[in-house]
DNA sequence: AAGTAGTATTTTATCATTAAAGTCTGGCTA
DNA sequence: TAGCCAGACTTTAATGATAAAATACTACTT
């Protein structure tokens, strides 16, 4: 077969739920506009339409469009198979990976992979391709895709990339004048810290986030597509390899909230050295606790 | 139709070439040890053997493979359509991009690109995927690939972030122990400069491999999987967007090779700061010659 | 003249198909 | 009789055909 026509399904129900907002006897908008309106071609404006014309709900002849009746809950066509994105499939892939903890050097069986995460094999060569350029998996000679995988070597490996990134984050932040609003926002922040702190016994679990928005602070303030780029991926992988390991969280998180006060107080006095060397032993921590989870996690 | 027979046929051609080195009589490997010396599967062997032993070349019963007749040059299979690696591809597509200048939000037509350059849209799909890692390519929302461009933007971001890993490299170099094989490198180098210096009126052409070897040398000291992927991205870009500005050649050169000279002499001098300030300083340099380029480029 | 619909063409995402890879088992040989 | 080998079979992946969607073009209406 082809292209599936969830689109035009998509856009019909749409276009079922503009007739439910008009009067038997009003008439719609042009083609055109209703393509636009649904962010979809002509081609299936049209489709829809005859369809309505043909069930009696609506008269088309030409540039008349006249609503006969207003559409009932009957009228409306299943939508099948949740069309997977990008992101989602990017979820769950890395879900896969970290949770049931594949090992690395596994051979990757796009057919079946394709079926598990709900996604056709295209989409999935798409997605594989993608993560190729950042060492996660790699083409096989005789065809086929091999998980590289989270060993503690690729880990090393991202957290020193992301200690290069944010140093070189800092050293723009501390030189940046006192108008910038990046100084608020780490006032802010400082202040979000030390609330966290005083009620870090109950509510640790918070810190996710926390550093999540304190890290995206600091890089936000390099304007590099790459950059940028590299900081989702970053953020992604570290995020989720903390979701999976709980021990000493509490403990962890706490200290980690004074790294980053330590960073943040830093950062506020202008001193890029001081800033640096806090910046860096943060980031050494950091890189121990996801060496650490991911020591765990293949002892479990 | 299925995938093609292209390892087939290889596989067969290299069995002729193999049966060429013996004399009728002797015997082949087993399956396996032929299917690992062609770094092929044992269907193909048995494919290309059933096919020899079809055309009178050998005798094939169960385990004795007895060569009838040495093979001759018509007993060679063609091999139609010279596959084209990924490597290929990506030299394509960047020169299609620089050499007749393609706009930038050119939407990507795959069907076309992918005869233009001798590959499935399968393959180019995959190609596609990859640089749209690095924001070279953008998938459209309703289907369809855009070109994003080197525009002025790109070429600053990319010229930044080769900026942040190279500076990042220096620092590392100069805490670099004395007997690390770099030094020995930097000081060939050195001279290697020196040496094209006293000859840059006629053979300034040879720079271009010098600054590859030089930039590698630098970055080559950091041992991390994204850095030298990114290296890779950044030098290829770099090499392919000079490879078409002549302008000023001669002088460009001299200039940068002069820079490269009090860069190195920093280093061996273990002069962090005047190190990372001649390195900022060439980059620097280098970011205006591939933004003037690009200009000219645009302007022609 | 501007915008709209009809028609035709182009292009993409999917699927059945076939080549190739991988696996298992029994038998031969050393 | 232990290890290797080949036959038979299963699984997997890359491809061309195909239908759906997008787009381009033309003609018409207001």
């Amino acid at each position: 077969m082809a292209r599936t026509d969830a689109r035009f399904r998509e856009a019909f129900n749409s276009l079922l739920d503009l007739c439910g907002g008009l009067t038997p006897g009003d008439s719609l908008p042009s083609e055109a506009a209703l393509a636009e309106q649904m962010n979809v071609s002509r081609t299936i404006v049209r489709g829809a339409l005859r369809d309505l014309d043909e069930r009696g709900l609506l008269r088309w002849e030409g540039r008349s469009k006249l609503l006969v009746r207003p559409p009932k809950r009957s009228d409306r066509i299943e939508l099948r198979g949740d069309s997977v994105t990008l992101g989602e499939l990017e979820t769950r892939f890395l879900d896969w990976i970290l949770r049931f903890d594949v090992p690395a050097d596994t051979p990757l069986n796009i057919t079946q992979l394709a079926r598990q995460f709900g996604v056709t094999p295209y989409t999935l060569q798409e997605f594989l391709s993608g993560w190729s350029r950042f060492g996660l998996v790699q083409r096989r000679p005789r065809g086929g895709w091999l998980l590289l995988g989270f060993t503690a070597d690729y880990a090393v490996e991202l957290s020193d990339f992301r200690a290069i990134l944010e140093t070189d984050a800092v050293r723009h932040l501390v030189a940046l004048p006192p108008e910038h609003p990046v100084w608020s926002t780490l006032e802010s922040l400082r202040v979000d810290h030390h609330a966290l702190l005083d009620r870090i016994e109950t509510e640790y679990h918070d810190f996710s986030k926390l550093d999540e928005r304190f890290h995206a602070a600091v890089t936000g303030v390099v304007r590099n597509r790459f950059v940028v780029e590299f900081q989702k991926v970053i953020s992604l992988i570290f995020h989720y390899h903390f979701q999976w390991d709980k021990t000493d969280e509490r403990q962890r998180n706490e200290a980690a909230i004074r790294e980053h006060l330590q960073w943040i107080k830093a950062m506020q006095r202008r001193d890029e050295g001081a800033a640096v060397a806090a910046a860096r032993a943060h980031l050494a921590t950091s890189k121990q606790t996801l060496l650490s989870s991911l020591r765990g996690h293949n002892l479990a």
